[in-house]
DNA sequence: ACTTGACTTAAAGTTTACTTTAACTTATAT
DNA sequence: ATATAAGTTAAAGTAAACTTTAAGTCAAGT
């Protein structure tokens, strides 16, 4: 199975110019051409994937280019490319920790608009946001938690 | 209790410089002065919460703005803002989503490089990347699911 | 033959989110 | 008194990740 850069663009849900734009950074390393055309195959998803997973997380295209490079490099690299892994792994298990704490922010402000706007103001909830010179996320008050969803 | 811009920017694990541009940038509402320096108090830290959350997606400045700039109106925007937080909620769990799935993919890789190490070379393992044309993440083969941790 | 649409490159342009610089003020410690 | 440290502004600079532009190639359909 072949497919065209659009065809390609599509699933990652980019355009064809990111596609080259990647290509030309190093990030996908040994695209077939037929007349000058990049055509992608079965081998070449295997960086489509890794590259997803990697600008999904945020990874600097930097950092995703050092890893390509090393797994170009073979089997001398494997200690590396491993230790590379294993960092991106917490950092991704970090980045969920934190996602989940705002997810809890904004379910607690979820909570808060539907109550604001039930009652038509939200002045009556001026004791319920925390006040405290923290970062913590505020949590819905148990005495109310039964009536949300 | 009140705090300095350096406090503060240690709070968020940022320098006063980035303090500063999200005060210009209209982020942080109402910010006391004393003699010209910023002055930050309780109230502040609710602000400084939710740019706190909103900066961990990557929500970016203009739409947080846009969630401040609201706020300050009042109850008129109640809905308005309940509407965006709603779309924000779905965003963060979409997100987690991916990030679950990306986790996957790492953990697939830190086993694979396990694996590879252990015998020396990536070959043995050619068979059990996918070589299919999605990019779906790769995922421990089962025969082997026992080994690993 | 010729238009259309998809592809190509190199290079310049854009956007976002800061960061740095320069010139200055103010409070605290010696 | 004076040095040091922390604060201030406006404006310019930077880095990353694309995006756009311009000028061209190539294959397929009418």
């Amino acid at each position: 199975m072949s497919y065209s850069i659009k065809q390609v663009a599509d699933m990652m849900g980019v355009t064809t110019a990111t596609i080259r734009y990647y290509d030309s950074e190093g990030l996908l390393p040994n695209v077939k051409r037929v007349n000058c055309r990049r055509i992608f195959e079965d081998e070449d998803f295997k960086w489509l994937r890794v590259l997803n997973c990697m600008k999904k997380i945020n990874m600097p295209i930097k950092k995703i280019k050092e890893y390509v490079e090393l797994a170009q490099k073979g089997d001398s690299t494997l200690q590396e490319r491993y230790n590379l892994i294993l960092e991106q792994k917490k950092a991704i298990q970090k980045e969920i920790e934190n996602l989940n704490m705002c997810l809890n922010e904004f379910k607690f402000k979820e909570w808060y608009y539907k109550t604001a706007i039930e009652a038509g103001t939200e002045k009556i909830l001026s004791n319920v946001s925390s006040n405290s010179p923290t970062l913590e996320v505020d949590k819905i008050p148990k005495d109310y938690k039964k009536g949300g969803k």
